[in-house]
DNA sequence: TGTTTTCTAGGGTGATAACCCTAAAAATGG
DNA sequence: CCATTTTTAGGGTTATCACCCTAGAAAACA
């Protein structure tokens, strides 16, 4: 892997575990092993790396924004695919969420899109909820999906941190993760028919594996 | 107001805004009306500080997490006071479950209990579901009670970080603290009789109303 | 091979922030 | 009124950290 892309893996893991004004540059020049020099190198400074950073994000919030139910007989195939990928995004860029208060006053094309973003994911969760209530996998009345599907986006995205909060371990692995997911499906499983509950299980196991 | 007092409830107050890690004595100074010395004077240093503030926060909690069910005939009260003390608490004490890792190395009396306290919090409401549910306002599988005592505790430790980071608004008021207890409720709403779910209305806008 | 790119070691700077100190002014309370 | 507590202004000290600079070594590459 180049230099550069180490760094910025390198960063992100850090910057989720202990925040972005927690890490000094030289702890990251020192855990990617390089010298600090290295790092100026290739990035003009601290805030040139988290743009960086979050123009990758946006890139992939893109894509999973983009998952749609596809067709009527393959909307649970579809929404794993979709929960793949935003459970990636959490747990690989969960600190972009969180340590806004960090990054100063600079007005970041990011802090710009986040708002909208949330927006855009509650929209796609509801348009996923009415697509599996048209397809019979889902019983549940129309005027409760907007609330239900606010519920599932809390839970994906602070699971993680419930689970570091409440000390459960500070390895946020793919343990953790298969929780959030399991976690976020108590929220309509008992709605979904027999059927599609096993349909759903199987999908998102499936995935998870390989994360 | 006596002046620590003043400097506690001042420093809490941006500790939650702006995070631990960044505030400076300066900052917080200013913002009591106070020369930084006078901080000095009033506690050894930062992390004193930081350290009368949990002092307060465990205590409240230990009073929260004894209010359980005690008649029958009142465990919508009961729990609507519950879940008061437990949302004033989040509101004003927030920073205490985030920012963990602004803290230091150094092995907080905190530090060690949050586990517990969520535990505990978890504890506490299954205890108040099967409450309702043997009082026959709520009809839900007993296997499902766990989860949804998750389900409600991460909605309303969580739900004003999320309007924070979707942008809705830096006030986290009142009006943020009323949206997140009525996002849990829709969490078990439906599976309340009519008569349970306008008294339990009842029971939260009345308490919320003089936060 | 020679040239360009990448990288290192290490000293240096400027800003920021926690915290100290002192001498004196207010406020407080008996 | 006197003694004690509280508070102020302002000038340190020390540590940390982002970031700069330079001279040269090692890689990459052509």
């Amino acid at each position: 892997m180049k230099t550069r892309d180490r760094i910025l893996k390198t960063a992100r893991e850090l910057f989720n575990a202990r925040r972005f004004g927690n890490v000094t540059t030289a702890d990251l020049a020192a855990e990617c092993g390089i010298a600090e020099g290295n790092l100026w190198y290739h990035f003009k400074n601290k805030r040139a790396l988290l743009e960086a950073l979050s123009d990758g994000f946006l890139d992939e919030v893109e894509h999973r924004l983009a998952l749609l139910p596809s067709d009527e007989t393959r909307v649970l195939e579809d929404y794993a695919n979709m929960i793949e990928a935003l459970v990636s995004e959490i747990r690989r860029y969960r600190f972009l969420y969180r340590d806004q208060a960090d990054y100063g006053e600079h007005t970041d094309q990011l802090l710009e899109r986040l708002p909208g973003i949330y927006r855009d994911t509650l929209a796609q969760f509801q348009t996923f909820l009415h697509a599996m209530v048209k397809a019979g996998h889902l019983d549940m009345n129309r005027e409760r999906l907007p609330e239900l599907a606010t519920n599932m986006v809390i839970i994906l995205r602070y699971h993680l941190e419930f689970l570091r909060e409440s000390g459960a371990d500070s390895d946020i692995g793919s343990g953790a993760v298969a929780s959030a997911v399991q976690q976020h499906l108590t929220l309509f499983r008992h709605a979904l028919t027999p059927d599609a509950a096993t349909q759903l299980d199987a999908a998102l196991s499936d995935r998870l594996l390989n994360a």
